[in-house]
DNA sequence: TTATCGACTAAAACATAAAAATAGTCTAAT
DNA sequence: ATTAGACTATTTTTATGTTTTAGTCGATAA
């Protein structure tokens, strides 16, 4: 690794855990700089301005999940584990870095256009892993044949459902577990309730 | 009706206006009693004070769409158009009290515990109903037989879904149709995608 | 007794200006 | 290529006085 990388890597670190407690308009530059065991006018040589060292925050952590997830789902073989695994290390990123997940909601709240944008990049990331998996579950047979338009609804549903399963945690937090429901969620979507007569 | 009631429905309607342009904090009781043709302290004598007011109102719209629902639900007679009733008419009415909802949001944002209770209330209602959709098709065959535990949970998870379904709604606003993903949503819960190896 | 209001008060929201903190620049020194 | 100290223009905070507003009370009429 390179030595600004590094440097980099470091800022970077040390502005996530600023940031993920006193949100991005009460940490200073000199807070993260001082973090950062730098002069806060070094920091305007690694970055244009306090916002990207947000948005870098920000990405840095979604590749991270994004990573994360990937691994888990790699190590499945069925498409329904696939999907299980996939709900699950979202959970875990969700709760793990609940702070900062705040954060971005409240600076979306607060108008600032880059959050969105990233968010919703994130977003279809998210849908398009969901579709790989649906894909991968139709070729082996695990699911039946499905036209591509149906792949595409069924994966956007399926992040929309996941997401109203996490919201109740950013209103109520803490005693409730959704774990409990990943796999209703997946059986049912992969079953379904009915009592099997359609083709 | 008495004459009363006639009063308190006068004031509820004005109120409900004015809450859904300014919100709750932005409306004054003068105006509130301007609407209904009369005095201020008047207001006092049916409420005891303006959250009071603004609780009423905002009962008396879920009341509302609890009753509109309920009038879907009854017109259907498979449990599958049952399920898209209850969404259908659900959404219909997120579009049209768009505004109070989100002065809802907000002023459970700002920590009005009254308000949280009274939507949680709300959602455990919404709960019961598809708890009750499930049931009714399980009783006619038409789904399999469930475990009372399995209808518990399937009947959280599926408000979540759709309420998950919903939220794009509130940060994109007006381009994206929500509708469109109600069938899949219903078909795909009650004839799940899987390839029919299951019992 | 039931319903209404005008006058009142205490508390909150608003406006404003002066003071302090802060993001970002620039230049000089490694 | 990297760092930081001194600087500035802009925001935030603070302190202050003023206005607005929720809620009370006693009087009044039906």
């Amino acid at each position: 690794m390179q030595k600004d990388e590094l440097i980099i890597k470091d800022i970077l670190e040390g502005a996530k855990r600023l940031f993920s407690r006193h949100g991005l308009k009460k940490t200073t530059m000199e807070e993260i700089a001082d973090a950062a065991g730098k002069g806060k006018s070094t920091l305007y040589y690694y970055f244009p301005s306090k916002n990207e060292i947000f948005e870098a925050v920000v990405e840095d952590e979604m590749k991270n999940l994004i990573q994360k997830v990937r691994v888990a789902i790699n190590k499945e073989t069925t498409a329904k584990q696939k999907m299980k695994a996939f709900l699950g290390t979202n959970l875990s990123s969700i709760l793990e870095y609940h702070n900062l997940n705040m954060v971005v909601k409240e600076e979306i709240h607060n108008g600032l256009k880059k959050m969105l944008q990233i968010k919703q990049k994130y977003d279809q990331t998210q849908i398009d892993m969901m579709k790989e998996i649906l894909k991968c579950g139709v070729q082996s047979g695990e699911f039946r044949e499905l036209p591509e338009e149906m792949i595409e609804k069924c994966s956007f549903a399926s992040i929309a459902a996941f997401r109203g399963l996490n919201s109740p945690l950013s209103v109520t937090m803490c005693d409730f577990k959704s774990e409990q429901y990943f796999d209703i969620l997946v059986d049912t979507i992969v079953d379904g309730i009915g009592s099997q007569k359609k083709k």
